[in-house]
Order: C-alpha cells, then structure tokens, then sequence
DNA sequence: AAAGCTTCCAACCGCCTGAAG
DNA sequence: CCTTCAGGCGGTTGGAAGCTT
C-alpha cells in the first residue's frame, strides 16, 4: 500500500514540478477533465503518477484558489474549525473556499500553532496551556466549566453561523469525546462577539462559539436539546473559559438563527452518507420537506453569504415559506442549518420550525464565492480582493514563479 | 560575505476506504 | 470473502528562502 503501483514504474519524476509540467497537466486537465487520475499523465504526457498529478492539480493548478496570504477572518475561522473538528484538514478547508487542505495544514503548522501557544492556549486540546500543564485534575474542572456553561440557566442558544458554509460537515463529526445533551429546559448559549475588546464582557454568557461559524441559533421553549450532542466538551468551552482568545474572535460580524426547536443529530439522516460533491442536476426526492429557496444556482446564497447584502436585505428569511423541491441535493448537503431543518421537517411531530435567519451587515470577503469549493467547474466570481489582497496575491504568484523558474 | 539556523511549503509517504471483479 | 485498484486524507520531510550571527 501507500504508494500506488504506477508510482513503482521506473522514470517517473518525483519533486517539484517544472513549469512545462504544470503548463501540460493544465492543459489536459482544462481540455479534457481528469477522469481517472491515473491515467492522466500518461494522455497528457508526463512522467508522474496520477496521485502526484492530482495533488498537484488540487493544490496548486486548480483555477478556482484563491492564493494569496490567509486574512484574519481565516486564520480566525480555522482556529475555530480546529478546535471543532481537530486535524480534519480537509473538512476544514471546505469552509474556506480557495484554499487547499495542505495550505491549512501548513498554516496551522507553521503559524497559528505558534500563535495559540503565545496565547497560552494549547493547539491541540484548544484549552489553557496551564489547564493542559496540570492533567486530570482540570480536565475535571474544564469538564465542570463545560457543563456549568451547558446547564447555565439562561435559556437560549447561540450560536454564530455567518460563516456557515456549502460543505459544512460539522454535524457529521463524531468526537470520541462527546458531550450529552443538555436535559430539556436547558438551553445553552453560545454568543458572539463583535468586538475584540468586548468579547468577554458584552454578552450574557461570555460564551463563545463559533462566532462566525454557525448562525446565531436560539432556542425559546423547553425543547430537548440534542441539536449538538456531540460536540466535545472541552471543545465548545475553550473560548468560553480563556479570554486570551479574544483575539481570535474579534471583528465578527454575524447572523442570527433562532429555531423554535432545536434539532436532531444529522447522523440520523440518510443524507448525510453522500458525498459533498455531487451532481448539482439531482433533484430532491418527492418525499424530501419544503425547503428554503434562497439558494440560487450554484452559488450559495445563505441569507447573509451575499457580502454586499444591503440593509434592505436583511429582512428574516423564513424558511418554512418555501415551495417544495425548490432545493437541490447540494444545497441540502451543504448547508447543515438546512439539512437539519429537513430532518426536522421530516419528523412527524416537528411541524413547525420557526427559523429565522437575520442578516446582518458586510461581513468578510473571505464569505465569497461560497460555492467554489464545490463546484470547481465554475469560475469563481470576481474576488472582490482588496488592493491589500492582490498584492499579496502578486507577491506570492511572483515568489512562485521565481521558485518555479529559478532552478532551471 | 559566509556559515549556521529557522521558517515555510510543496510534495511525498503511508494508511484507509470503497468499488469492482 | 479476497484481491486489486484508485481516490482521498493526514502526517512527515526535503530543500529553498529568509534571517541571524
């Protein structure tokens, strides 16, 4: 195993690619698709394997990255992700659109572990180095915190979602260590910031989660609470017991969910055993529930995603008025707020859900071309990069080509 | 200027999973 | 079932580039 079999033919070339390499893979891949990995080299005329062909392509050709130097919304967002899903580097990356697994994983590496750890915060655990330092006894009292947090008796749960995005498998995950549900009649919340400086003051909890992950879900009945059974502890309440993160977080501009009910573990559904990726052409099955129509196309239109949403769209979004099979199976998929609301729908005794997602102003840039990630055929949208942003982007380009040509 | 050290990242490696036969 | 193959993922590494002494 590991190396495949075609890896093992003799004068295939391994290292870096050569600009005539990278100019034949382009190419083919843009005339023909890749199909079957492995047999691109050889119709396109290169002495590599297809794994390499394709790692290549995935992380460096594909017109769709977004390049460039990760802005503090992503280094922010990946932290958040981290702390979530661990070492998932490719889930990770498919909330950020345009950048590759191995980029995020190297950033990680290379800068936000560093980071984390100036913060005093441990980057793997997510929990206060000192926490960390001392072992059972305050993973004890992390416990305690999580669940004093879980069990706080004011009643909602917030949770930011503006940067919820198309491939979202968040609900998917199944730590090994896992929280239980909070028992019926708790509610937790989770609230954002939106202020570096405030993060910790300004809201009721001081709980933090997410700030632009999940929207802004609110719970207002007695409801059983299994929406995020799963998370674990020590996860959701990292930021909510170390203010050092506050950094982290700052700048958050979110939308609020309020669901009148909280819902079930995604694992439920039959959905969510397919892939992401997959034909945005099927259609819904007759039997799937009504579901919002605020998609449009292939790009992701969640409500807030649109970074230049005006005031005047920023009216709630309810999503029970919406017509049957309007969706897509991708929207579905990518979206768990709206695969969650379709199970919920499908539950017999869940007729109502009262979802309401409010839009608030600008959010980031890096919220964009929300469907690139998925749908790679398609031309990402005019970035709107900021000058700052290009010129990263040259530099980096430049340091590429520089790379790329200065060995021959 | 040169040597040594550090950082960064592209690419590889090894493993896992699922499909096909 | 078992084997083979291909795709995918996360961990690791080699070397170029940058920095320090």
């Amino acid at each position: 195993m590991g190396r495949h079999s075609c890896c093992y033919k003799q004068k295939l070339r391994k290292g870096l690619w050569s600009p005539e390499e990278d100019e034949k893979l382009l190419r083919h891949i843009t005339k023909y698709g890749h199909g079957c990995w492995s047999s691109v080299p050889k119709q396109a005329g290169l002495q590599r394997c297809g794994k390499s062909c394709r790692l290549r392509w995935i992380n460096y050709l594909r017109p769709d990255l977004k390049r460039g130097t990760f802005s503090q919304e992503e280094e922010n967002l990946i932290v958040e992700l981290h702390a979530v899903l661990g070492n998932r580097w490719s889930q990770i990356a498919a909330q950020l659109p345009g950048r590759t697994d191995n980029e995020i994983k190297n950033i990680w590496n290379s800068c936000l572990k560093k980071k984390l750890r100036q913060r005093g915060i441990d980057p793997v655990t997510h929990k206060p180095l000192s926490e960390v330092e001392n072992g059972e006894d305050n993973n004890k009292s992390q416990h305690t915190n999580s669940l004093d947090m879980l069990s706080g008796a004011s009643s909602e749960l917030k949770l930011n979602t503006d940067n919820l995005k198309p491939g979202t498998t968040l609900y998917e995950q199944r730590p090994t260590s896992s929280i239980t549900a909070p028992a019926p009649g708790y509610q937790l919340e989770m609230e954002g910031c939106s202020s570096s400086n405030n993060l910790m003051t300004s809201t009721t909890r001081k709980d933090l989660f997410l700030d632009r992950f999940a929207s802004t879900a609110t719970t207002t009945n007695s409801q059983p609470c299994d929406f995020m059974p799963h998370f674990p502890v020590q996860q959701l309440s990292y930021a909510s017991t170390n203010p050092r993160l506050s950094p982290w977080f700052s700048q958050s501009e979110f939308s609020s969910i309020s669901m009148s009910k909280l819902l079930p573990p995604l694992t439920t559904s039959p959905f969510l055993s397919s892939p992401i990726g997959f034909n945005p052409s099927v259609t819904l099955p007759s039997h799937t529930p009504s579901m919002p129509s605020f998609t449009v196309n292939n790009s992701y239109t969640w409500g807030m995603a649109d970074c230049s949403t005006s005031e005047k769209e920023e009216a709630p979004i309810h999503l029970m008025e919406t017509q049957p099979d309007e969706m897509k199976w991708p929207e579905y998929l990518n979206n768990p707020l709206l695969m969650a609301a379709a199970l919920q729908n499908q539950a017999p005794q869940s007729s109502l859900y009262n979802i309401e997602i409010k839009s608030e102003t600008h959010c980031s840039t890096n919220t964009k071309s929300l469907s690139n990630s998925m749908w790679p055929q398609n031309q990402q949208p005019q970035q709107q990069q900021e000058g700052l942003q290009n010129s990263d982007m040259c530099a980096k380009d430049i340091q590429r080509l520089t790379t790329a040509y200065g060995h021959i």
